[in-house]
RNA sequence: GGCUCGGUGGCAGAGUGGUAAUGCAGCGGAUUGCAAAUCCGUCAACGCCGGUUCGAUUCCGACCCGAGCCUCCA
């Protein structure tokens, strides 16, 4: 069983194959630590965090590096404005940051490289590049110049006449051509700034990633992901700057998610249709909201809504509750991944609408299944949860514990249902509906069976 | 204008050159004191028009509709 992964460079699904055996490096562009990370920036997480976990499966090393921008336009206009200090913006967002990823499950990546922590690498990065011709001083800028490229443009596969056919390149008198784009510019006293042989100055955008992935990296790297509209210029650019700097391969697979839609438009920032994440967990667990967005393919645009969050939690619900009817029990059984439907989902480029449809017949099969079953349908209901970043709490406590700050108690709830099954005993219906009522209309679901009766939240 | 990507049942969402997964919702049944949960069964879909083919939802072409990138954006 082998992984295949749609490389956006070939256009094509393409078998994975590491550079190096056994090892693999990934990495994923992470965020501009500035405000808070809304749904549509977890999606490339939950998405590269669940690739993660089955290449761990695999491959005796995986390295995945998620970088923190924390030099930025942006950054330095919301800390102005805050009247506050870049470090406390940046402090604050990319502990806030981690926290919310957290809260999706999502596994801290093996290194989270800091633009600020690697500005010696980008000054080298650049000098590289004007020995080499591929780049100019202008007006205190260094700029890349595109026309030195032979292929620039290939990733989003575009030249650099069509992007002049746009006309909407930032034309600028300090650039050659259009196209060029910043490697270093200058900073005002005021910014923040780092001496350079071109004066004092900070970082363009996409040169970190081209630095970072050569100094903690290498030069080549087996899998570099984000989302969709990086492709370009972003991915383009990095693209350029590598190549052209170090010559060789830069990435090997180029993968790029979807982004989240609202009412059939793209979430984003600048159009202020967004929900941030932690807003969103307010109302929902962050396993809900991982599940919502592992539910489409992660290169199909998915569409975010309330009915969506209401159904994650329908099937996690479901998932936990049949969990529930055996947790007590061992499972000490080995599962063989490779024979497993959604473990071969997973590895057809990231299938996860498939290996959910997967899980839900092996929930089936295990709510019905002999005794002797039980544990090993347990086991691969676990352990596909566990490539998913899902189905790893207490059943119990799943079902038991979503309680809102002012709902009823467990105890009013054990207490009411003592109360009942007295009520029944005595064959006073009446009264064990009229609890049973009580409690739903508090939000808690009673289930009885010969073993007695459980409840939930629902 | 250039370059991408889509349009599958009420909703979400896989997939395939030949009976179109799965989940949610609906309906019927089993079970239950009645429910819930579970199980069984069931209704229902491939944007439009051509072409290739014995056969197309799937491949090709045109068209309609939608989204994205080309500018900070996951």
């Amino acid at each position: 069983m082998s992984l295949k992964i749609y490389n956006t460079m070939s256009g094509a699904k393409e078998e994975f194959e590491p550079l190096v055996a056994d090892t693999v490096t990934m990495y994923v562009c992470g965020p501009t630590v500035y405000n808070l990370a809304h749904i549509g920036n977890a999606r490339p997480v939950v998405v590269f965090d669940t690739l993660f976990r089955l290449l761990q499966t695999q491959y005796g090393s995986v390295t995945y590096a998620r970088n923190i921008t924390d030099v930025d336009d942006k950054i330095i206009a919301a800390a102005k404005e805050g009247d506050r200090s870049i470090e406390s913006v940046t402090d604050e967002y990319t502990a806030k940051y981690r926290e919310d990823m957290a809260q999706l499950n999502a596994l801290p990546p093996s290194l989270e490289p800091h633009a600020t922590h690697n500005i010696d690498a980008m000054i080298e990065l650049t000098s590289t590049l004007i020995e080499k011709g591929h780049a100019y001083e202008s007006q205190g800028h260094v700029l890349f110049a595109v026309e030195s490229m032979e292929d620039y443009g290939k990733l989003s596969n575009r030249s650099i006449d069509d992007m002049l056919a746009g006309a909407r390149v930032q034309v600028a008198d300090y650039k050659r051509h259009p196209g060029d784009f910043v490697l270093w510019k200058p900073a005002d006293i005021t910014d923040p700034g780092w001496d350079s042989p071109w004066g004092r100055g900070r970082p363009g955008w996409h040169l970190e990633c081209s630095a970072m992935i050569r100094a903690h990296l290498g030069e080549t790297i087996d899998i570099h992901g984000g989302g969709r509209d990086l492709i370009f210029p972003h991915h383009e650019n990095e693209i350029a700057q590598s190549r052209c700097a170090h010559g060789g391969d830069y990435v090997k697979y180029w993968m790029h998610n979807a982004y989240l839609d609202i009412d059939g438009e793209k979430m984003s920032k600048s159009l202020g249709n967004f929900r941030t994440v932690r807003d969103l967990l307010q109302s929902y667990r962050g396993e809900v909201l991982r599940f919502a967005l592992l539910s489409a393919h992660y290169r199909s645009p998915l569409n975010f809504s309330v009915e969506l969050l209401e159904q994650a939690r329908s099937n996690l619900d479901g998932f936990y509750g049949t969990l529930r009817e055996v947790a007590d029990m061992e499972i000490d059984v080995d599962v063989p991944l490779a024979d497993e439907p959604f473990y071969q989902a997973l590895n057809d480029d990231l299938n996860t609408p498939l290996a959910i449809a997967e899980l839900h017949a092996l929930a089936k099969q295990l709510n019905k299944a002999a005794a002797e079953d039980k544990p090993q349908l347990k086991a691969r209901i676990i352990a596909a949860g566990n490539l998913l970043g899902i189905l790893g709490q207490d059943p119990e406590e799943w079902l038991q514990g979503d309680a809102a700050a002012d709902a009823i108690s467990a105890e009013a709830i054990e207490t009411l249902i003592q109360e009942r099954v007295d009520a029944k005993a005595n064959r006073n219906f009446a009264r064990a509906d009229e609890i049973r009522d009580s409690l739903l209309a508090e939000g808690v679901v009673l289930e009885d069976s010969r073993e007695g009766t459980q409840w939930k939240r629902g």
